[in-house]
DNA sequence: CCTTGACCTTCCAGTGACTGGAAGCCTTAT
DNA sequence: ATAAGGCTTCCAGTCACTGGAAGGTCAAGG
């Protein structure tokens, strides 16, 4: 099939495939007499895989590794397990992040009264004036 | 004071703060006799505003919004709380999704015993055999 | 006066993972 | 013949920086 039909199949956008192609996530498809790409069942099944493993979101690299391993009959199942676990704390730490943001922000928020008046806590929290009640860390960053 | 000292004062690095003039953020700084830019309290409590905003999480383009508001003293704090609440749901989405990743994630990696066997339900959900408990969408992107 | 080092300047390239668009070839149907 | 739709390549843009190269400036020390 064409690169229209494997993206059907897999779920991934044709520019998706060739971008995934020329990053050396998956070897070059075989070319048909007019140049076009050809896929296979096989094929397609990698780029599913990959569709999946991208909505978990596994990193590029990440994605790199887990195929590796699916390709590798002799593998251990704890070195998927560390890809996805580090993944996994990725994401737990992301969460905690937003959730600190999110504390502040919704604060901020509620303490708005969101009329046509000027004076706003937002603003005031932003230009640091400190006098309301949160109190501000310097540095912290990332 | 000098670019090194308002980053300093700021808590944003030096090219951050070149980065902001160039994107139209901050007005272009004074400049010395020797070309070197220089700033005043006021630039560095902009720079402030700027770096506190940024570290809630506003966008470049919110911020801009965001000190155009608060430049204007006829400002209505409805139009700050909107951007505010904005970025507040933003916020609230990308932990919806990464909450949902979580979940799944941490049920592979749970059911994965992560030893040297190679046998793994990480990669068995990736490689898209459904025959363990979970259901799978199709579809259902961002 | 010269050097060393810290600081400043500009400009260019790279990040991650695509996405959009231009210019042009291939195929099929009318 | 022509129009459509799909395919090809390549280049640029996204977002908010960050790193580095090449070079100018300044203060202190020998």
């Amino acid at each position: 099939m064409n690169i229209g039909q494997a993206a059907e199949a897999s779920g991934l956008p044709a520019k998706t495939i060739r971008y995934y192609e020329d990053a050396g996530l998956i070897s070059p498809a075989a070319r048909g007499a007019n140049g076009y790409r050809r896929y296979s069942d096989k094929d397609v099944h990698r780029l599913r895989f990959l569709q999946r493993a991208r909505s978990l979101g596994f990193s590029i690299q990440e994605c790199r590794g887990l195929l590796s391993l699916y390709d590798d009959q002799g593998r251990a199942s704890a070195d998927v397990k560390a890809i996805a676990r580090d993944h996994l704390h990725d994401i737990e730490r992301k969460i905690a992040e937003l959730e600190s943001l999110r504390a502040v922000l919704g604060d901020l928020v509620e303490k708005c009264h969101g009329d046509d008046r000027p004076d706003c806590p937002i603003l005031e929290d932003l230009a640091g004036s400190r006098r309301n009640g949160r109190a501000r860390r310097t540095g912290g960053r990332d």
